[in-house]
DNA sequence: GTGATTATTATGTCTGTACATAATATGAGT
DNA sequence: ACTCATATTATGTACAGACATAATAATCAC
């Protein structure tokens, strides 16, 4: 009947109700455990996931503190257009707009429709000499995005989360007035020491993202 | 030597590279634990870290497989303003707007200041029905989110983040002209059935939130 | 064949014990 | 007082064994 996530939901109610206030310290593993009928290891697997959350700060002799900023961390859904678009329960599309090799670097822009509807704009630069394989994808058909998922390896990436105003040939592709504000999400994936691809995807959506806490 | 955190590294490892590609099934735990020589439970945890980061499904019976989309998911920093802004070395600064009460709303505008300068613009509704003590708070000194965090328990809360044309008064306070792009970030707040706040923060920065993946 | 029942399997989790590790507290010696 | 070594403490993590649970596969009755 009571297992980690009960503890977990326990702990969690007692912060958020102030019961432990922000900064101060919670009682230690052993004493929880007892409280609770259960053993250490099912309390720590409770706190160890509240502290991966960022709701509870946890050091080695000094104890367990409730974290003075509640919420520092939150799982974020980045939305990856055609699972967003179908989950929607709209059909995806996919229209190349340019593609272009300059040196080494493959240059993509592409719209990603919703019910045939413009959703977000691409711009992307592949490294090829990482993945030469793909300047003999016939882009048109499938997307630079689903090509590299499935077929480049990568060791790591970082992403942004901006706003720009729409400039002139976005605006007429995405069919917003000039100047309008959008989401912009830029990317870049790395292998190692190189780097595989940069996106930017411009959105025409108000709102991107949306988490509970 | 190998700890749990090895082994996740080591199954990361193997999913970047595509030895185990997006969509497939991966050995189960009992093969995993023989192949690294630890104990099934230590697969577990390492196993179960991925599926919360969402690299990996899993089910039972039908077991694991690498996630079809690779970054579905990633933890999120959320900017606290003054953490945010202390943290890049600069001075933080708070100067209230307006501040009026309607009925049983408490209505807050506000600019948080780096070195002096704005950086974002905050729009606060508050619930007084639910938190009437800070009413008799004075909110030139203690900004409204300092005192909430303090002070207000509790029970869960959602955010969204996205962009925003920069109207008339907002482009005057922000220093930058009408129209430029903002960042929005929008959170409510609930106590159970009754929200606290709803806050809209209105970011000046160009990028504003990014993480490792 | 089809539908309902039962077996099997992989993950989910608990327990108790044990030791590792990091950080703090204590105390000895100067 | 100050420094350095030592003890203490809370978290971190491992292990083996056990049982729970969910979903699939196999089987049986009709």
């Amino acid at each position: 009947m009571t297992g980690w996530h009960d503890i977990e939901t326990e702990v969690l109610r007692r912060i958020r109700t102030r019961d432990w206030p922000p900064g101060s310290a919670i009682p230690h593993e052993a004493d929880l455990a007892r409280e609770f009928g259960v053993a250490r290891a099912t309390v720590n697997r409770a706190l160890q996931a509240l502290a991966e959350a960022g709701w509870l700060d946890r050091r080695r002799k000094a104890g367990t503190r409730v974290a003075a900023h509640p919420v520092r961390k939150a799982v974020l859904s980045i939305p990856i257009l055609r699972a967003e678009i179908e989950g929607m329960g709209r059909r995806y599309g996919y229209r190349l707009i340019r593609r272009e090799i300059r040196d080494t670097v493959l240059e993509v822009a592409a719209l990603h429709l919703a019910d045939g509807m413009p959703f977000a704009h691409e711009d992307r630069r592949v490294n090829l000499e990482v993945v030469p394989q793909i300047a003999d994808v016939d882009l048109s058909v499938e997307s630079a995005n689903a090509w590299l998922v499935a077929n480049a390896p990568f060791s790591n990436g970082n992403f942004a989360v901006g706003a720009e105003n729409a400039k002139q040939e976005i605006a007429r592709l995405m069919g917003v007035a000039e100047n309008t504000a959008l989401v912009v999400v830029e990317r870049t994936t790395w292998d190692g020491a190189s780097w595989i691809t940069e996106v930017r995807l411009t959105y025409r959506a108000g709102h991107l993202i949306t988490t509970v806490i």
